[in-house]
DNA sequence: TTTAAAATACGAAATTAATCGTAGAAAAAT
DNA sequence: ATTTTTCTACGATTAATTTCGTATTTTAAA
């Protein structure tokens, strides 16, 4: 794993990705769709980023029919991982502490989510236990 | 409190209110020196970017002595936690407990931080029973 | 077959952010 | 008093991102 990876999805770069993280592959055309669900974008300007993206390396695309077929070449989960540390350093100096209290603060969890929380931690404490 | 508050502090608006959290008020000078110590920024840059935060409201300025001095002039966890409510909904659809998971799950946390989030998951459970 | 619809390719304009150079005013040093 | 240093003001440039128009190709419909 390497020290030095640098992610940078661009704000629209992130929001295509999460679609096609939730959706599966795709074609320009539906993630098109369902960016405009949310707010108006025209149809190049999704396949304008999105093509960056494929040259960046960022989506994978399957050229085989005439709609290509779009799928993230990122990980779901490492992706999420670096931006959160990249946030945490720019906005809590790197402490993930500090942060997990501001969300808990702000966000005042359920019940329900209070005890995935206290179970997540009894992994961990077990883990480093064992 | 509003509804549709839109704090976009840019990320070297972002670096400088660090700087001035941290500081306290402060001259153009010091937040450029301290910029320095850990890259290289023009003096000049650091001067027009707190001029337009300025302008934007993001800070206030004392004129009163040639050295002016700057001021944040939004509360630190407030920001904080809009900034934090942004990333969240932009990277994590809006789930704090997908990014605590995350967070946690990432960063190994030691005992002693461990106890400081229980300690917190105790304190808002009390909070909410009463 | 001709026309219409739906894709991609490509380039260029529009936006936004960041950087810096230069000028001039004010203060400090000599 | 003159020079040098230290400021702010301001504009211009660069760079990255986003947006979109137009051309071309391919497929589908009439």
């Amino acid at each position: 794993m390497s020290l030095k990876s640098k992610y940078n999805p661009t704000e629209s770069e992130l929001e295509i990705l999460q679609l096609l993280w939730k959706n599966g592959p795709s074609t320009v055309r539906f993630i098109n769709e369902k960016q405009n669900e949310v707010k108006a974008v025209g149809y190049t300007t999704t396949l304008k980023i999105m093509q960056i993206m494929a040259e960046k390396g960022t989506l994978d695309v399957n050229k085989e029919s005439r709609q290509h077929i779009y799928t993230p070449a990122l990980d779901e989960d490492e992706t999420k991982g670096k931006l959160l540390d990249g946030f945490l350093k720019k906005t809590f100096s790197g402490s993930a502490m500090k942060m997990v209290m501001q969300a808990l603060g702000n966000h005042k969890p359920s019940k329900e989510e209070l005890d995935e929380i206290k179970n997540l931690i009894k992994e961990i404490e077990n883990k480093s236990k064992k």
